[in-house]
DNA sequence: AAGAAAAGTTTGGTATACCAAACTATAGGA
DNA sequence: TCCTATAGTTTGGTATACCAAACTTTTCTT
């Protein structure tokens, strides 16, 4: 096993320990995306995105530079560490992949999948997300799901029984647009 | 509308609005299951259930109590009120809902499912839960999916392509069962 | 360059949720 | 019945995470 392998199994063992609370997730993962649009995170707009005042902010970061997560000198810019913007990212990942399921599977409106989203992504350990990554590609792959499927869902989502003359044609289609 | 349908709708507005904290909710549903198995819950037996110190039990039934939650006296018997039986229930069927999900469809070993359901019960809204049983039901009793489709996710969890004949004859498969 | 506005920090205080350990009540065995 | 083990409670302490408001630093504006 080569050197930089063995460097990434280490990473994520410092993932999956990182032990991080609910807050601190929630501050890491405002400042990564604040680094990405406006270049660099400041104190107010991170108290803005997460509704908290400037000096609750003050404190987590101490925290977060506490656990060499972020490079913190105070009145100074805030820079994730090689360490925190690992796990920033693994936890905006879990994000997405939360509310594209949400929002695209189980056809949630966008604001209620966001809010939701919001609050799983600190419930959740790799092993789901990663099982939950490869299901939404299956559901788009396998020829007997696809979007179509997914659509009808709605259908039956609001109804109560299913019209098996419809389950037919449904189900010749399928077959039909494989070919 | 008769009486009845408006109280049951006045009970929901209660469950939306109850904002009961993690650790409480985590309270309510452990005496809930120890009413169900042992008729009646006891301090020592929820402080094992949630690994807590008993002491840590005492002032969470004092503020369980305060809400209206519970019936606690001192040193007597603890019982769910109305109200707090009608919350315990809708965070059991979270729990249940969502590990049957992970365990079911995700494929998820049942202790890993266990554990990311306790967490992720109290990160989703009712509406999401609604949804995820129908899509759940949907799976089961869609012709184009159903148990076999199922199955055949971890194939392709496992795998990165899929053989084409292999999936003309599962859709094949699909369809003849359909008859 | 001076001063005001904005950004950031500090301090003191609150609420939650836990533990450790001392204490009190209750129930079962001798 | 006594008395001891178990169950339950109380008290004092810790850690997290927040707010409100006073304070300091930086950055505009003129």
């Amino acid at each position: 096993m080569g050197a930089s392998a063995t460097r990434k199994l280490e990473e994520d063992v410092i993932l999956e320990k990182a032990g991080l609370s609910e807050s601190l997730e929630d501050y890491l993962e405002t400042i990564l995306l604040l680094e990405q649009t406006n270049k660099v995170a400041r104190v107010k707009d991170i108290a803005d995105k997460l509704g908290v005042l400037r000096g609750s902010v003050t404190g987590a970061l101490k925290a977060l530079a506490e656990k060499g997560l972020i490079n913190y000198e105070p009145y100074s810019f805030i820079t994730l560490t090689r360490k925190g913007a690992g796990i920033a990212k693994e936890i905006a990942r879990r994000h997405e992949v939360i509310k594209d399921f949400l929002q695209c599977v189980l056809l949630l409106p966008p604001d209620r999948a966001e809010e939701n989203a919001c609050r799983m992504e600190h419930a959740m350990d790799k092993a789901v997300i990663d099982r939950l990554v490869r299901f939404i590609e299956y559901i788009h792959r396998c020829p007997r799901t696809g979007e179509d499927w997914i659509e009808a869902f709605v259908n039956f989502y609001s109804k109560d029984k299913q019209d098996p003359k419809k389950c037919k044609k449904c189900l010749e289609n399928c077959v039909e647009r494989y070919k």
